[in-house]
DNA sequence: GTGGTCTAGACCACT
DNA sequence: GTGGTCTAGACCACT
């Protein structure tokens, strides 16, 4: 799992771990029962301590993206309530706000919707079983 | 314009009166040229200081969505530049990766989409004659 | 005189009056001597209040760029002191200075200055004697 | 650094900071990757207030030639934007406007123009090794 | 009457 | 220890 982090720059760290984590898996890097590395590790490898790292780890499980045990420490599990769901589709009704008050075409914001999707398109296909088809 | 913030909250109250901006203006609630309530009675509204709906108002004009002026106070006026887009890209790279990465089913991603982008359509409906041959 | 205020910009209308009229003098649109227009005209003009004008004309009275009287109104009437030099030389520094922070490069300032330069030689070669050999 | 602010002067003393730090940066006495004073150490050193500087910071940070981080404070990092450019070509276009409007001898604008940038100039004379074949 | 600048200072977030 | 958020409030600039 290759991670960059802009160390210096405006996004807290652990954000930035965090959104990283889950671009990994929603690309498919990181799949359902996948280890993340070891927190310390991590923390090594970027030079930072390794309370970022574990705060980002926390607020990911809070998320309901990975499950942290002592035995296994950090797994790929997703989970989600409807709690979460809300959450999201709140996310989503802000971002296309955002386009929509800028003006930006509907064209132009469907196909940004497509491409993304298109990038993480392989998931569901891995996962769902291959059905023939599927042209386009 | 209906406005509800969420004192005491995790976001930032500047960052609240941000959003609710972007939303009002992307549900046509605020148009191209309205108005927005001065900085400081917007702020007696809400019980704050007025520094801290300066700030909002502040950061709606870096991101291009009004325009201050001493005379005019706040108004909407959007612009954007291509690194605007790129940035809102990435956003909504990040909102829909958190969908995929959680499972939620594409059918579900694209029903939210629709209804999301349906609440502000008629921002183009009102503006636009409901007609045909819609040329320049 | 073409004149274009941003009613609502940024920028304070007598700032933009004050430039308006130096870049008008610098294009030879305005030329010593020259009438500016009467102080309510202007505000009638814009639907802006005469002491905004009277405030942008009376900057550029102190600036040395043109007199003020009763009799003849506002006319263009360049003088320069060595304190209006050096302050000169300032901006021109900081304006400088900012491409050279920003590594904007050489070339391209060279460029941008010979190209503004340019576009107001003509005031030189309106002053000085139509000599020959002025190629390029 | 050194850097002189004009307590009571007609510039706002947040842009007093900002040219102040811009020159620095141009003069290479800044560099990229450098720090900056913390806010606090700079308002105190000037008997400000930290928001004061705060506030200067943050343009520096708007303009593209700082970041911000909690962790590593404020350091010189320089980016632009096309917008950028353009706004800089504007007031560039303003400076010397006024030089020609004011009459000042196309000699006197090229000299003062040369010993600025020369001023400036040791920058890229640094950075480069003094030689010649300057190949990428 | 509008936003802008600045001070003073409490408390928080990130590392 | 760094910057960020927010309140409180004085005084200023522009129109």
């Amino acid at each position: 799992m290759r991670m960059e982090l802009d160390l210096g720059g405006e996004q807290p760290l652990y954000q930035q771990i965090r959104d990283q984590v889950v671009l990994a898996i929603a690309a498919g890097t990181l799949r359902e029962g996948d280890n993340l590395p070891p927190i310390r590790e991590l923390a090594a490898e970027f030079g930072i301590h390794f309370h970022t790292v574990n705060k980002a780890y926390d607020l990911l499980r809070q998320e309901g993206f990975i499950r942290l045990s002592r035995k296994s420490g950090a797994v790929v599990h997703t989970s989600r309530s409807e709690a979460d769901t809300e959450a999201w589709q709140h996310k989503l009704r802000l971002v296309l706000a955002e386009a929509v008050a800028k003006g930006i075409a509907r064209a132009q914001v469907d196909a940004a919707y497509r491409a993304v999707l298109a990038e993480f398109e392989h998931r569901s296909s891995e996962d769902a079983p291959p059905q023939s088809g599927r042209h386009a």
